[in-house]
RNA sequence: GCCCGCGUAGCUCAGUGGUAGAGCACCUCCUUGGUAAGGAGGUGGUCACCGGUUCAAUCCCGGUCGUGGGCUCCA
């Protein structure tokens, strides 16, 4: 059995107390110290505490090794041993740049040039000075329990113009104690992570040969995702939308009027046929849009539910690429929902219910963001702030709490982007509602209203899970590979014990498979102890086991996954178990 | 795309300037065994790809592709 996994409360930003932020600037300057002690030409940057500890940014043109962070942990504990005073100064500003302009320091003195105040802090330990607003612990003494985790590159200030600098990871806790099981946290989560499972549990995998960020799905991935695609397309049939299906090229034409071509286009792929250039669509809103338009429309029509498990191609920088998180080709639950005005605080209000029926069947926690006007966008200032104050005005009547993220919304409207939060604490986003007024006018749409006139509808794009292949990707850390029943791609495993019982285990097999249950027949001449190893290790929830005594008193014996043991009993009361399972999604 | 690391059998990984090894998996045989690995034998690799250095490259150098940790960007 795996061990329990330890989530860490300390993990969550708001949970991270004071000190403990404290305690992790302090060791970062700690770590810049030690760094400058060893490679004196390293010029330093910035380095703040991070939700898991912290990390420090520095210029040094050979580059750290990872022999290094051990060097650099060694005097670090050194250092600390000393107990240096940590010393708080205040300045004026043009005496720090002095300072940091003789010590060679040009970050420092880039970052005082943008520092609007007369006067800064800065705080000196031994030899080591550092601009900083603080606050730091008294002295080096008390950091004791930390970890250096990571070698990686940075931007200065974040910016890909800019010089890429060196960042060195760490993390510290206040005894030692928090440290192992931080750490032992970080084992659990390389357990879990789904690209180590997709491989064990058989599930899909990526081939150079193929291609970068190229999915490949083996049987039971892509049973999985079939399980996960008829669940949705259940649950939009029940709420009131209809199915269409989009070609997966259009005419550029089509591109320049959506505006994808202007504002999304070194995000797309082109072809060109017969001399005509076509794109590959990285979104579905264009297909939909002209099923809308396909005919004229009456205000008694709307709202009209367009979904469509639509797959969509994006070049995606290759360094982003990961698992099935990130890919260059992959399918959203994506609806366009087209509406009157009056119409959108309700439908939108469905959405969010939607959302929450689908995060409770999966046990997420979740967290709602309104992104406003970014830099690029279509439509007019106006009706942004329309559909901005609209979104607003439904969070704020339905209670619901939310962040305001300036300037992330979409180019063609705002949108609420929902972050679910999985077993282990992690956020992701994937459910995302966006309000448009741009593509209706772009594509001409409308609709003819009570007073016999022509309207424009306004548009909403939605998906609930977002990206079949990541939200597969967020389902196998957050069950750490052990579906529920209703997921799992095998239910149950049924074994004999010798061959005497070869047709018995059949004869149940055939009954679970004629039943609809996703079952697993394993007469192979080999030890029951290595079949119900291999079934644990594929985390198959149940396995049947018939052996002499039970085919005497025509009965099964089942094992679950966490080992315990139903003895003797009856076929059918187990296969109406599953199916209450399969019923109630569990 | 950028910085750093990595790429050896299906998987997990050793290893060496003189063309390779383990465990698991797979195949064959023996074993019919009651809740996490029964035993024996065997098959299997252009050492990611391309080029360079060298008498000789899986190993050294360069490039490409892929991948890992990050940065930037995102469903």
């Amino acid at each position: 059995m795996e061990p329990p996994l330890v989530v860490m409360p300390q993990e969550k930003e708001q949970d991270m107390s004071k000190d403990l932020e404290i305690l992790r600037h302090s060791t970062s300057h700690l770590m810049a110290q030690a760094v400058k002690e060893l490679f004196s030409e390293v010029k330093v940057a910035i380095g703040p505490a991070i939700e898991t500890g912290f990390y420090y940014d520095f210029d040094y043109e050979p580059g750290f090794t990872e022999e290094d962070l051990l060097k650099i942990e060694e005097r670090m504990k050194e250092i600390a041993r000393k107990d240096l005073p940590i010393e708080r100064r205040i300045l004026k500003k043009k005496e720090a740049r002095e300072i940091f302009l003789t010590l060679g320091e040009q970050f420092k003195v880039e970052l005082l040039d943008e520092i609007k105040d007369e006067e800064v802090s800065t705080y000196t330990q031994g030899a080591f000075t550092d601009l900083c607003r603080g606050p730091h612990l008294p002295s080096t003494g008390p950091i004791k329990a930390f970890k250096l985790l990571s070698l990686a590159g940075a931007y200065w200030k974040g910016d890909e113009k800019n010089k890429m600098l060196t960042r060195i990871y760490g993390t510290a806790f206040q005894d030692e104690d928090a440290l192992n099981k931080h750490l032992q946290f970080l084992e659990e989560v390389k357990k879990r992570d789904h690209r180590r499972l997709g491989k064990e549990l058989d599930l899909f995998s990526v081939s150079d040969e193929v291609g970068a960020g190229l999915v490949i799905y083996h049987p039971n991935g892509a049973l999985l995702r079939y399980l996960l695609e008829d669940f949705e397309r259940k649950e939009h049939l029940k709420r009131g939308y209809q199915f269409v299906v989009g070609p997966h090229i259009l005419k550029v034409d089509m591109w320049k009027r959506s505006g994808h071509y202007d504002n999304y286009r070194e995000n797309m792929y082109f072809t060109k046929i017969d001399d005509v250039d076509y794109g590959i669509k990285p979104m579905n809103c264009v297909s939909h849009i002209m099923v809308y338009k396909s005919k004229i429309r009456s205000y008694r029509d709307l709202p009209l539910r367009y979904f469509e498990l639509g797959t969509v191609c994006r070049h995606e920088k290759s360094g982003v690429l990961h698992g099935l998180m990130r890919v260059r080709e992959f399918t959203q639950d994506d609806a366009h929902i087209f509406l009157r005005q009056d119409q959108l605080h309700q439908e939108i209000v469905s959405i969010i219910t939607f959302v929450q029926d689908v995060m409770k069947i999966f046990n997420f926690e979740y967290e709602m963001e309104i992104s406003t006007r970014p830099e690029k966008f279509i439509g007019t200032v106006e009706d942004w702030d329309k559909a901005e104050k609209v979104l607003k005005d439904v969070l704020d009547a339905q209670g619901l709490p939310y962040d305001i993220n300036e300037g992330d919304g979409a180019f063609y409207g705002p949108k609420i982007d929902v972050k679910l939060k999985d077993a282990i604490g992690r956020k992701w986003q994937c459910a995302t509602i966006q309000c448009d007024f741009a593509l209706p006018e772009r594509f001409d749409l409308n609709y003819v209203d009570s007073d016999s006139k022509r309207k424009r509808p306004v548009m909403l794009h939605r998906v609930i899970l977002g990206a079949i292949e990541r939200f597969l990707g967020v389902l196998i850390e957050h069950y750490s590979g052990k579906f529920p029943v209703w997921l799992s791609p095998v239910q149950v495993i049924i074994m004999n014990i010798t061959d005497e019982q070869e047709g018995y285990v059949r004869s149940i097999y055939d009954l679970m498979i004629h039943e609809g249950i996703r079952a697993e027949l394993d007469t192979r001449n080999e030890k029951l102890g290595m079949k119900i190893r291999e079934s644990v290790v594929k985390k198959v929830p149940y396995m049947i086991i018939a052996g002499k005594k039970e085919m005497e008193n025509n009965s099964i014996s089942v094992r679950l996954r966490d080992g315990s043991e139903l003895k003797d009993i009856d076929v059918k009361t187990f296969v109406n178990r599953i199916r209450e399972e399969n019923i109630s999604r569990r």
